[in-house]
DNA sequence: CTCAATAGTTGTAGTGTGCAACTAAGTAAG
DNA sequence: CTTACTTAGTTGCACACTACAACTATTGAG
């Protein structure tokens, strides 16, 4: 590991967060507006939520991301993953920084947002359905980091029953159709969509049905809510 | 992102590896030896190669991590890719420490070790066909990572050509496929490969056999080696 | 009672895979 | 020169899965 003493400069660390939800059958991220101070860089610009690493209350790094999630929307337990570490000399003007970047996928039913010590204001952003599209410009390198984000969930959800962390605790089979095509912007089959997700044993039933002005809906739930949900082969096609 | 100044108490963050390659039919990985230090921690200890980032000399992370790897293999341009970051409270006895691990692919055939400035000796050490299985202890949280590093390797090998990364420049289908096996554990159908394999179009002829005491076997290499080398679906099961 | 709407199932054609046998092309030995 | 051996590469078939589309089921509204 080491060939310089541990005293040798070191990089600021921060994690940040993008967190994704669906709301209005848009695929949305959480971005807040940094302060205007006039020693804080990119003032007033949209930035992924996040800050600074705290060694005496965080004891890793997902413990620091789970605080800060807390601190946004004050959800606890939905899916947080790692995404990666975006380090470089430029990214922040302050200095060599590297940024250690998770993300969350929340049901927007749940949430009640709250702007950080830094951030003046928080917002949810939609995200175009074909490609990034938040239409600011955003602080740092966060336009790249949240890219690479849209295209770590689009490409998971291929192959994983992630989209069910988007939406409530007990849902329908075409409420998570319908999130998993919100979520790819394609359309699948409905019977292809039904066995796949039934037969990977994801999801239970649950005594219930959900009523509306037609034919009432079987409710599952996610068998175990805190596992990674990988199925077999990819998604189907369009309908 | 800020929420307390700059100058607050930052981790340290160093860049690790973890080198495979295949070696004598096994898939290997390299470590080296921590030096015999009273101020370094876990001293003759074995360990990840890495160290920590030169604020001066790396611009940014793939940069140290591409710096480090040609310290130990005087290799330059193979595949990496980013793993993940490691950061915690506990592990590393100096205090609050983040790794960002990288993971890399190299030929046997091409590589001559160099132990690093705190490391007294680096060697190849065997993964165990089934698990982790290096029968050493390794240093900090190293295990961890490598076993991470593993599942990693052997869950991208089951939808990308990664394992030709492993191989020489030009390489016949059968060495592809018996890479294969070896860091995938386990038989794979030889047509079914081939198929696969060519349909994806990684691939290309060049007009060159390799010649042994039998039929001669057709070369080929990467088209882009430089590209992410996906291809659909999963790969079959034993022959 | 009928209609509209969504839930959920069934049927079929086509494609991809697993498995195994087969052919092809060279070297080496007698 | 011929035969045997070895590895390269192909072919064929049964089966499973998928895409696509049509069908049935169950409710509330009017």
């Amino acid at each position: 590991m080491s060939e310089k003493p541990p005293d040798f400069t070191k990089p600021y660390s921060t994690v940040d967060l993008v967190i994704f939800t669906v709301r209005d059958d848009a695929l949305s991220v959480l971005l807040v507006q940094r302060a205007n101070a006039p020693d804080e860089p990119y003032p007033l610009r949209w930035a992924l939520p996040g800050g600074y690493i705290d060694v005496d209350r965080d004891f890793d790094l997902l413990d620091c991301a789970k605080r800060k999630l807390k601190e946004k929307t004050s959800l606890v337990s939905p899916y947080l993953e790692q995404l990666g570490s975006f380090g470089d000399r430029e990214r922040d003007p302050r200095g060599w920084s590297i940024t250690q970047v998770y993300f969350a996928l929340v049901p927007s039913s749940e949430i009640r947002l709250q702007a950080g010590a830094n951030a003046i204001d928080a917002r949810w952003f939609e995200i175009g359905s074909g490609e990034t599209k938040v239409r600011e410009r955003l602080a740092f390198d966060h336009e790249r980091i949240l890219t690479a984000a849209i295209e770590r969930l689009r490409s998971k959800v291929e192959y994983t029953s992630l989209p069910a962390y988007l939406l409530p605790e007990e849902f329908t089979l075409s409420e998570l159709q319908h999130i998993f095509e919100i979520v790819l912007a394609r359309r699948l089959d409905k019977s292809g969509f039904r066995t796949r997700v039934l037969d990977a044993g994801l999801i239970t039933k649950v005594p219930r049905v959900r009523r509306a002005t037609n034919r009432p809906a079987q409710l599952y739930r996610l068998k175990d809510r805190s596992a990674p949900l990988v199925f077999p082969r990819t998604l189907g096609a369009k309908n």
